[in-house]
RNA sequence: GGGCGAUUAGCUCAGCGGUAGAGCGCCUGCCUUACAAGCAGGAUGUCCCUGGUUCGAACCCUGGAUCGCCCA
């Protein structure tokens, strides 16, 4: 596949900006404003992530979650971004034909709400400008302020196919939406009809129940009194007293409920009351879901102002008297409250009970109440003529789909978070108010009506106006006439077709789709289970008969140092460009990947705002710095030639720093492409991070600096074992940086360049994973060079103690009577003696050790290890002789315990072998630790 | 009211049956020619409480506390 365009403007070396050739003057630092900005343009021009369907290898296909286009990038975008492209640069390591899919959503109501406000301040009002004028201007506001998120999400080096992205409003995507409509309809799963919907006041649009948030508010319960009709009394009582935190409804209460059951009120039933201002009588009723014990137990019933009294008059067959307008102002059935706010009508209410003296009394009060999410107002339940979506077809399907493990959900947990909301599922309003969004492709035959349209106008659904036009004329004659449906879709039912209508859907034929559909993995945040995950899953179900992804990679929150979480209304949002300004998109990406754990918990970062650092990031850069260190030291001792042979690096001449971090490299290749495959994604970046650091940093390099720098004149097994260091050090690092390349994208491309000399045209973020030679893998190497590095350890240790200079040499001598510890300790005694800077080195059995007794030494002891440092009088006697007598209390203390354990008739009994050979193994270490210790102790006295 | 998650070093978090770990911070030395965004060494814990299971519990089970989220 040839992936390079022909604007090759970008591809021309470009010397300075980063690694070029050996020998140049590298900077010490790592400057990732250039370097990200260069490959970003790279991929980009050269369509690294262009694939075509034609070209071979196993499908992978991610469509990523589309942000909104009036949003800018916030943390949550950041971490999305991190994780699916750490995923999706992965997996084309592995060879695959990997699709990531980008795009937005058209938001209505946000941004409807948007242009409304620019009106506003320009005094117009949206019927003045009309539908079409309105649109226009839509459109170019999505073109001018849009595309904002766009050119945010490539600053994270996202690796989508921009050649592909996608807008929910695209004419092909907007064909899919009404294609689903059309269909669903036909199925008898879209219905309209009058029910209580979720109003929104402020949008003036009816919105869906998971667009609503309950929020606990105090407010109040106002209790006041309803009088008898025609001056009734039952046993002196005159009224029946209701209380209610909505007092501006009660001009359109219908009936008064009491529990059937209630004693108080049994012989009131059915009589009626005068409804103040209105004058209205009506009954009171007997319902069984009215709580006794709340308030007075006795309910004012308002069907078209509330959920639940809707239902009881469902029961009851009350009358629905609406007395709110769509704005939230009273309506003309009000009397003397209409054109009043529902809020302002709520205290006049209030006051003229009081002046009535129907007003009993006023409590406190802290209740839930349904507020609007985009709104930001108080939703009014209102009876309204709407479409819906049957859901429970939809669901069951979902629901059978997953019995049999589809999706998959990684973590399991929220498997059932997703089925407990697919379980008593309700319907789905998904007509909106608005002019933004997909126009409802369904057209009123109002020549039937007198050219109204009416909750009984008949319609006919279609796919154009043509369409709809032939329809109605077949079914209503040739003098039909038709007018569409004012309103738009739920911008979530197009987001719901998102995995298919992006790849050509309804086309079935479209290459793209039959290439790649369904997708593999959908990576998102879990408090989009049901908004999104869950309308995909059901309209693929419908649609497809698949579900529209394998796996489902469910993540937590960015939270902020505070452990809030972040939002605009709490103003506590961290600009994930700042921090990508101050220390890199790798460093930013990286430090969110590393914070995740195993369980799609939420991360925390921390964050000062007056300063605008973060430490955590902070320590992801200087990771960063550290592989640029790196590269640099391997670029001044490599030549150019080297890397090429690296491939070829012979076995047989490794050195055993060499084989043990050939070694550590396949055991970490394994590892970490275990986890990567496995979305364990922060553990991928901890090992690479420790592996980089610890293993080749602090002890490889330090270990090869003696066989890179050459005296002069030397002779020819040095050069030779010169050439070995070079060749595994161009290999580890080489195959580090392709494998910490998911993480870390621009950095390693970077340095890989440097690295390898391919010009700008070849890309890391197109080659393969790195080879897994499992023969070098050597557990027994491994645990021996554990022990080489435990006894530098103990010398720095000792040195230290004792309060050497650095530059001082001292004789060494080492005694163990484990006798492949003394094989390897002189394999490697020149890289003892250089890096614990001992200018001797013996290394004897205890026995020749005691042919030999030395008087005064700084003595360390570990098992049946002793180091002894040979020098003349002690700079610190005390310091070394507290150390030993805590070593000796340590000792004391693990045999105490493990005796314990091995004492314990049960524990040898029923203790697996291991565990217990292993205790006493242990037990004999810590012996001779305490014997040696002592013994040190006595010389120093 | 139902459900889920968290509680481990000063801070952020790993570990999930076999004698407690990392990063940052802290202390002591170092400008040792890749890196002071660094190097070497060091100190630091009733693993929230309570019972229980087990030879053995930070880890499994009871009950509880605190914090956070979701659904009604």
């Amino acid at each position: 596949m040839d992936k390079s365009l022909p604007n090759s403007s970008v591809t021309e070396p470009n010397p300075g900006a980063g690694f070029s050739k050996a020998g140049d003057a590298l900077p010490k630092t790592y400057d990732h404003a250039g370097t990200e900005s260069k490959w970003q343009l790279a991929w980009e021009t050269q369509g690294a992530f262009h694939p075509d369907p034609e070209d071979s290898g196993e499908s992978f296909s991610v469509v990523i979650p589309p942000p909104n286009v009036t949003g800018s990038l916030h943390m949550g975008h950041a971490f999305n971004t991190a994780l699916i492209d750490t995923v999706v640069r992965f997996q084309r390591s592995q060879g695959k034909n990997v699709l990531c899919l980008p795009g937005t959503d058209h938001a209505s109501i946000a941004v409807q709400t948007i242009l409304e406000k620019q009106l506003k301040k320009e005094g117009k009002t949206l019927d003045e400008l009309g539908r079409e004028a309105f649109l226009n201007r839509a459109w170019k506001w999505k073109g001018q302020s849009g595309g904002q998120i766009v050119d945010q999400l490539r600053r994270l080096g996202y690796s989508v196919d921009w050649q592909r992205e996608r807008f929910t409003l695209d004419e092909r995507l907007t064909t899919s939406v009404s294609e689903a409509f059309i269909r669903l309809y036909e199925k008898n799963l879209i219905y309209r009809g009058e029910y209580l919907v979720n109003w929104c006041p402020a949008s003036q649009s009816a919105v869906s129940d998971l667009e609503v948030e309950m929020k606990e508010v105090d407010g109040h319960l106002w209790h006041f009194r309803y009088p008898f009709a025609n001056g009734f009394s039952v046993e002196g009582i005159t009224h029946l007293q209701v209380a209610t935190t909505r007092p501006e409804t009660l001009l359109g209460d219908v009936a008064v409920a009491v529990n059937p059951s209630d004693e108080r009120y049994q012989k009131l039933l059915g009589q009626k009351l005068i409804l103040p201002f209105v004058n209205r009588e009506i009954p009171v009723i007997g319902d069984e879901h009215v709580d006794i014990s709340f308030g007075t137990g006795c309910v004012k019933v308002t069907p078209a102002h509330d959920p639940n009294d809707f239902a009881i008059g469902q029961r009851h067959n009350l009358p629905q008297i609406t007395v709110i307008n769509k704005n939230g102002t009273m309506n003309d059935l009000a009397g003397s409250f209409q054109g009043l706010d529902r809020f302002e009508a709520r205290k006049a209410i209030v006051k003229a009970l009081d002046e009535q003296d129907l007003l009993v009394k006023v409590e406190p009060y802290r209740h839930s109440v349904p507020y609007s999410d985009r709104g930001k107002v108080p939703i009014e339940p209102l009876l309204s003529t709407q479409w819906f979506v049957r859901m429970e077809p939809l669901a069951s399907l979902c629901r059978d789909h997953l019995a049999k493990g589809e999706p998959n959900f990684i973590p399991k947990r929220w498997e059932k978070v997703y089925l407990d909301w697919l379980t008593d599922i309700r319907d789905w309003c998904i007509s909106r108010q608005l002019w933004w969004g997909h126009r409802i492709p369904a057209w009123f035959v109002v020549s039937e009506t007198d050219g109204q349209i009416l909750d009984s106008t008949p319609f006919v659904v279609a796919l154009s106006e043509e369409d709809a036009l032939k329809k109605a004329r077949a079914e209503f004659g040739k003098s039909a006439k038709i007018v569409q449906d004012e309103d738009v879709l739920d911008t979530w039912f197009s987001s719901g077709l998102w995995p298919f209508s992006t790849l050509g859907w309804p086309q079935i034929d479209s290459p793209d789709l039959k290439r790649w559909y369904p997708t593999t993995t959908l990576v998102t945040g879990f408090d989009i289970i049901f908004f999104w995950v869950a309308r995909m899953t059901m309209m693929a179900g419908a649609f497809t008969g698949t579900m529209p992804f394998k796996d489902v990679y469910i993540h937590g929150l960015v939270r902020d140092e505070q452990n809030r979480k972040m939002s605009k209304s709490l103003g506590n949002g961290i600009d994930p460009i700042l921090l990508i300004d101050r220390y890199g998109t790798d460093a930013l990406r990286f430090a969110l990947v590393r914070e995740v754990a195993g369980a799609g918990q939420d991360i925390r970062i921390d964050y000062n705002r007056t300063t605008d650092t973060s430490i955590t990031v902070e320590a992801a850069r200087n990771f960063a710095n550290k592989l640029w260190n790196l590269t640099r030291f391997a670029l001044i001792n490599l030549e150019a030639s080297t890397s090429q042979k690296s491939d070829q690096i012979d076995s047989t001449s490794l050195q055993l720093a060499d084989k043990w971090i050939m070694s550590r490299l396949m055991r970490v290749n394994r590892e970490i492409c275990t986890r990567y495959e496995n979305y364990n994604l922060g553990e991928a970046a901890k090992g690479l991070y420790e592996f980089a650091w610890n293993d080749l940093c602090d002890w490889y390099v330090e270990l090869i600096k003696r066989r890179l720098m050459l005296s002069s004149n030397p002779s020819e097994s040095l050069i030779a074992d010169q050439q070995i260091a070079r060749q595994v050090l161009s290999k580890v690092l080489t195959e580090l940086l392709v494998m910490l390349h998911p993480l870390m994208p621009h950095l390693t491309e970077e340095l890989w360049h440097g690295i390898t000399g391919c010009s700008d045209k070849c890309l890391l973020a197109l080659q393969p994973w790195p080879h897994l030679e499992q023969t070098y893998i050597d557990d027994d190497l491994e645990q021996s060079f554990k022990e080489l590095i435990e006894v530098i350890r103990i010398i720095r240790n000792l040195r230290a103690l004792s309060g050497l200079k650095a530059s001082q040499c001292i004789p060494v001598r080492l005694v163990t009577g484990r006798k492949y510890l003394i094989d390897v300790f002189n394999d490697a005694s020149s890289d003892i003696k250089a890096l614990a800077r001992a200018n001797q080195l013996e290394i004897l059995d205890p026995a020749s050790a005691s042919e030999k007794p030395v008087k005064k030494a700084l003595a360390g002891v570990s098992g049946d290890l002793q180091v002894l440092l040979l020098i003349e009088g002690f700079v610190d006697l005390d310091a070394l002789k507290s150390r030993l007598e805590k070593d000796f209390a340590k000792a004391e203390k693990d045999i105490a315990d493990l005796s314990a354990r091995l004492g314990n008739a049960s524990f040898v009994e029923k203790a697996p072998e291991a565990i217990v050979l292993e205790s006493k193994r242990k037990l004999q270490e810590a012996q001779m630790q305490a014997d040696l210790t002592r013994k040190r102790l006595s010389d120093l006295a």
